[in-house]
DNA sequence: CTTAAATTTGCCAAAAATAGACAAGTCAAT
DNA sequence: ATTGACTTGTCTATTTTTGGCAAATTTAAG
């Protein structure tokens, strides 16, 4: 298990029945670059998932969060104390949303 | 609330009654970048931790946990679904550990 | 108020990490 | 064995992050 949002685009291809040669160009991108996304070898810009959403017509927010989930997963990754880094990284956005 | 870490880092210095300039050369920096780390302006290294857990005869596991927590924040920063994005990661994290 | 020490801030250069581009490679179908 | 889709490797460019220094601000004391 390795990028949820690449698996989840590559799914998303898939179901349009497109090539990555075809929706490369449409995120000017070349057929590798996007290949690696999918496969979770490279992160795709933060902007571009607006784009992606659109040609898949996909849930943008839904693609978002699963992008942003994989770079948290990024960050911990080899960390004996992942878990409870994210618990007490969550309770701290809790904090900070309730004052804000 | 800023940084998890740097607040502790902080206080530990404060009880050990040092000054930035007495800690700052023992991790090899100087005393701005020090400033900087104990405000959450930058990160330190990960491997430097182990270091300061040494001077401040902190607990080194913790020290790691607030670290991570902090990029972990830092990364879902003005984010909408960062919470849920959290949650996502978690599980990922957890599947990850039961297979491995 | 003046000085001195501690800390913070701003800026620029150095270093590191990340992304882009392209060629070559694998794999599957025919 | 050729074609098309995808993958991999490598090199370069770009962006991001860090280090270092000087100036500015704050704090404490006399």
């Amino acid at each position: 298990m390795k990028s949820q949002f690449g698996a989840k685009i590559r799914l998303l291809r898939e179901q349009h029945n497109l090539y990555l040669r075809q929706v490369a160009p449409l995120l000017e991108m070349d057929t590798a670059q996007l290949s690696k996304i999918e496969k979770g070898l490279r992160q795709m810009k933060k902007e571009q998932i607006t784009l992606l959403a659109d040609i898949y017509k996909a849930d943008l927010t839904e693609l978002e969060t699963l992008w942003l989930s994989d770079q948290i997963v990024d960050v911990v990754k080899d960390s004996d104390s992942a878990l409870q880094a994210i618990y007490i990284a969550g309770n701290h956005i809790k904090d900070r949303n309730l004052t804000k």
